[in-house]
DNA sequence: ATGCCATTAGAGGGATCGCTCTAGGCATTC
DNA sequence: GAATGCCTAGAGCGATCCCTCTAATGGCAT
């Protein structure tokens, strides 16, 4: 196993925050090497077919760490809704307070990318879905709502990281904790009649 | 007023649909030449300062369009969860039925654009939290609610749109609906005791 | 020392980038 | 007819794009 600062995982892990920062398009060759440290030859041997290669190695290493830290939190917190606040609290503050938001959003939304890179993109929101899904099941949500209570979920941890580093505001990342606590704080009743509308409402 | 198919007109649809497809650095000039049919020399005449002024009229278009529409559904409907749900109906489907997602967001996530599209994407989503809040506020939510209830709701439909348009299914946006008439279908009761913890659900 | 292989350094090419510039078309007005 | 002002057409510039290519470096077993 080579050391930890060997030049791909250097230019791997610049690329994923570019990516991360200003999406793909935005992200130049010159640029990655530059804040990577690595020589273009370094770059072309390790990926040889140039940077979309080394962007979806980025996307996949990227996705995996979310996973990772998503898993985490949603074994050790009580349910669903709690998992998810704590989830909120981990990934939006960086160092100087500016919410990083998600780090395949930003590539993922643009239309011009290639499939590899397209595919990459959706498996890394179905991964996390699952895992939310898994949660929920756990929960005992009945199992016909979970699939559609996991995206749900997952559109609202979304858009709050989208509204937040947005506007600079991680506001919305706090009011989008309530939220999902109202929403997924507990099952709802298994046997529950069919046509009651349950509310909800987001404090503070 | 010049007619609607000037070349200006033509510049800022262009630019607009282009920016909602593929974000502001994969879109090059010769592109939005190219399928809007005008010419280099018109371009500069209209916007001096270039690329980044068309920019910024398309995404102030396309940021009344989406504030319009919603201004209007919400009006009709008897309530925001509702006005929230026929919302996400008018603007999840194109002509091929897939989701295009909001005009806004691809533009807003790259860091990398200057200051006065970063604040043109900003005033699009205040503009568009405060329609939802003015909404919940008819709907007789508590003030001290009324921010982050708006702001929850937001995140929710940027969310679903980001996904939807991502992995292709648009029972993302369905998805949301549900959780949005639970989270709003009606104002929570003024007076209730503080600590209690409301619970939600997301049928089908 | 020698050969071997993985890796790196850096020059340079062909294409495309956004943009500037000049010349001309086309109304409308004397 | 001539002049004026708005708008358009398109050539071309310097810069940057991603990528290819050759040469050299380093460690390592023999």
């Amino acid at each position: 196993m080579p050391p930890v600062d060997d030049s791909r995982t250097q230019l791997v892990r610049t690329m994923a925050r570019l990516l991360r920062d200003q999406g793909y398009s935005a992200t130049g060759l010159a640029q990655v090497l530059a804040e990577s440290g690595v020589s273009n030859g370094s770059l072309y041997h390790h990926f040889p077919s140039g940077m979309e290669e080394l962007a979806q190695a980025a996307l996949e290493m990227s996705g995996q760490a979310i996973a990772d830290a998503l898993s985490r939190v949603l074994d050790d917190a009580p349910n669903t809704g709690e998992g998810i606040a704590v989830f909120l609290d981990i990934v939006e503050v960086s160092a100087d307070g500016v919410c990083r938001g998600c780090p395949i959003a930003p590539t993922a939304l643009e239309s011009s990318i290639s499939p590899r890179l397209r595919t990459a993109a959706t498996r890394c929101f179905n991964q996390w879905e699952d895992l939310l899904a898994g949660r929920l099941r756990a929960d005992g949500w009945p199992d016909d709502d979970i699939p559609g209570a996991a995206s749900a979920a997952l559109s609202l941890i979304e858009g709050a990281l989208l509204l937040a580093r947005v506007t600079g505001q991680i506001s919305h990342v706090d009011n989008a904790k309530q939220a999902a606590r109202a929403l997924f704080a507990a099952a709802p009743a298994q046997q529950a009649p069919s046509k009651k509308v349950r509310k909800g409402r987001t404090p503070r």
